[in-house]
DNA sequence: TTGTACGCGTTATCAT
DNA sequence: ATGATAACGCGTACAA
C-alpha cells in the first residue's frame, strides 16, 4: 500500500494525500475526509525510507550506553526512551561497552543512520586525556550530541548532569560531622564523573586534614557485580594495617560489598563502620542494613535530556549545560 | 558524499560503485581497488535510507521490552542488542510497558519503521486470554517474530524460553527434601511464564499433599521494587495465622522482600525460613543472607534466541521452539 | 484548493 | 567488465 494506492482509491492526486498525512491545510475539509477514510481502512502509513530520503530524517534518536544492563544505565536508558517515545521519536540502542574504539564505532554508525540526535549515557564517554574526546566533537558537527552525566564544552554538544563533585563533598562532610575520622574513598571508574566523585571526596578531606593521604583512596579494578572481590579487597586492605571507620563509594554496588565486608570482619554497621553508596538504585533497600546513598535524580536529568533534545530538533534554544544537584538520603548505614 | 560523488571521483558509473559496495565479483581488481581508495578517502557511507528504500530492509531488528529498566529484562536487552550487533544488525528499542494497548502501538509502530524483524522480550507479551494474543499473529505475518520466555505456536513465530515450570517445581520438591512442610509460593505476575511457574509449584505440592490450599499462593499487587510491600504482605498473612516455613518466589526481589520480613519477624534464615527466589540476579549477592535462586540460563536463550534470528532472515530453517532448563543456585538462604 | 513533475540515493536489470 | 536507466515511495515547488 502506497501513497499511489490510497490517492487512486480517494480519487485524488498524491499531493494531496501526502497534504493530509503531513496536516497541511490547503485541503477542503471534505477531501481531507475523504483522504483519511482510506488511510484509515487501508491502515495505511507512509514508507518510512522514501520519506526518510526526501526529509534526510527517520525521527530516531541514536542512544549510546557503555552496558544497558548496568542497574544505573538501564535506569537511565529506560527513561530516555520513554521520554523519546512521548515526542514521538524512536530509539535506535547501542550497546557500545567501556573500550574507546568500539563507542567511535558506534558512534559513526549512528552518524550513518542518520538518526537526528545522538545521546551517550555516562560519563564513561568522556576521557580523561582530551584529544580522545575528538570523536564527540567530530560527530557534533554532523548532528547535536547530547551528553547525560558528562561535562563537554562544544558546539552543539548539551550536557545535563549532576553535581557529582558537591555530592561526593557533602556526603564526607556529613560523615566527618557525624564523628567519623578515618573515610575511605572506594571507587571503580576513572570516568569524568568519577574523577569528579573523587575531586569532591578530597575537598572535603583538605578541608579537615592539612594532606591527602592516597591509601585512603582505594581503586577497585573488578567487574561490576563481583561483590565478593569488593569485600576481599577491604579485607585485605584492613590486614595491610589501614584503619577507617567510614566509606564513601562511588556507586551502591561497591557499597554493597563493603557491607559484605563488614559482616567478614564482623564490624557492626553503623557503629564501628558508615558507608555511604551512589545512584540510590534498589540496591539501597535490599541489602541489609539499607544503604545510605546519593540519590542523583536520575529521572529528573532523564527528562531533562529529552526535553532539551526534543528543542533542539525543533530549532529552538535550549542551555547548552544544565546541572542537578545531588542529595544523600539516609538509610540504616550511617 | 553520494554514490555519483564517487563514481565521479573514481572515473566509474554508479553501477560500478554499487558493485564494489556489495561484494559483487564482475569487478576487475584494478576497478575495485581504485574506487575502494576513493571511498576510504573521503569516508564514503551509502546512505540508509536510499538503500532501504530498495531493498525495504534496513539492517535493524525492533527490541520490543516491557520495561528495560527491570533487572532481568534489562539482562536480556543487553545481550541481544549485543549478539545483533555482532552479526551486523541495528537494534530499535521500545519499552511499552505492560499495557496491552501500548504494546500492540509499539508493534504496530516497528511493523511500520520496517524492521526486519522484532523480538519480543519477557513472557509478559502473551495474555492468558488468547484471543489477546491476536495482535502476534497478525504481525507474524508481517515480519518473523522471536519470543523470548513465551511458548507461543504460530507460524513464522520462533520461541527461546526456560522451562519455568519444571524449575519452580524443582525448587519446591527440593525444598520438601530439605523437611520443609509448609511452602508458601510468592508471585507478582499473571504474565504467560508467572502461570507456569504457579503450575510447576502445584504439580510439586500435589506430588505429596492430597490437595491444594490456595492460601500458600500468595499474590503481590505491588510494584517491582517495593521490598517493604512484600514483607508487610508477608507480616500480615502471618498475623493472619498461616504458617510458613519455606517461600518460593518468582523473582528475586520478591525474596528480597521475604528476607527483609524474616528480620522484621525475627526469624532466622535458612533455620526457621527457606527461601528461593528466580532469575538469579546480582540481587542474590547483594542481600544478607545471600539468596538461593533459580538460574534460568539467560545469557544462553538471548544467544540463542539471536542465532535463531539471523537464520531466519538468512532464509534458514531453524526450530520454532527451544526450551532451556532452569538450574537451582544453592546459597546460604536453602 | 488541487495536480504534475522532479529530486532524494540506492539497487538491479538490461545492454554493450 | 562496465554503463545507462528504471524503480523504490515520498515531499514539495510550481503550475493551474
Amino acid at each position: 500500500m502506497t501513497i499511489y494506492d490510497i490517492s487512486q482509491k480517494a480519487g485524488v492526486s498524491i499531493a494531496t494525500v501526502s497534504r493530509v498525512l503531513n496536516g497541511n491545510t490547503n485541503v477542503s475539509e471534505k477531501t481531507r475526509k475523504k483522504v483519511l477514510d482510506v488511510i484509515e481502512k487501508y491502515d495505511y502509513a507512509p514508507n518510512v525510507f522514501a520519506r526518510g530520503l526526501g526529509l534526510d530524517s527517520m525521527n530516531c534518536v541514536g542512544i549510546l550506553c557503555a552496558d544497558s544492563s548496568d542497574i544505573y544505565l538501564a535506569k537511565a536508558v529506560y527513561y530516555i526512551e520513554q521520554g523519546l517515545r512521548a515526542y514521538g521519536y524512536n530509539s535506535l540502542l547501542s550497546c557500545t561497552g567501556y573500550d574507546l574504539e568500539n563507542r567511535k564505532k558506534s558512534l559513526s554508525m549512528m552518524l550513518n543512520q542518520r538518526v537526528d540526535c545522538v545521546i551517550l549515557v555516562g560519563s564513561s564517554y568522556l576521557e580523561q586525556d582530551d584529544s580522545n574526546n575528538a570523536y564527540i566533537r567530530e560527530a557534533s558537527v554532523k548532528m547535536p550530541v547530547m551528553l547525560l552525566n558528562a561535562d563537554f564544552d562544544c558546539e552543539n554538544v548539551y550536557c545535563v548532569l549532576c553535581d557529582d563533585f558537591k555530592s561526593t563533598m557533602d556526603a564526607t562532610l556529613w560523615l566527618m560531622e557525624h564523628k567519623r575520622k578515618k573515610i575511605l574513598y572506594l571507587y571503580n571508574s576513572t570516568s569524568y564523573s568519577a574523577i569528579r566523585k573523587l575531586s569532591g571526596f578530597r575537598s572535603a578531606i583538605l578541608m579537615k586534614e592539612q594532606t591527602l593521604d592516597k591509601n585512603y583512596e582505594l581503586y577497585f579494578p573488578g567487574s561490576r557485580d563481583d561483590i565478593d572481590g569488593v569485600r576481599d579487597l577491604l579485607l585485605e586492605t584492613r590486614k595491610k594495617g589501614l584503619e577507617f571507620d567510614a566509606v564513601v563509594c562511588a556507586d551502591d554496588s561497591l557499597a554493597s560489598g563493603v557491607i559484605k565486608y563488614a559482616k567478614a570482619a564482623k564490624l557492626s554497621i553503623p557503629k564501628d563502620l558508615s558507608v555511604i553508596g551512589y545512584n540510590n538504585s534498589i540496591l539501597t533497600i535490599t541489602c541489609e542494613p539499607e544503604l545510605s546513598s546519593v540519590d542523583n535524580h536520575l529521572q529528573d536529568q532523564c527528562e531533562q535530556l529529552v526535553k532539551s533534545c526534543v528543542q533542539i530538533l525543533r530549532g529552538e534554544e535550549t542551555p547548552r549545560k544544565i546541572i542537578f544537584s545531588g542529595e544523600l538520603i539516609e538509610r540504616s548505614t550511617t
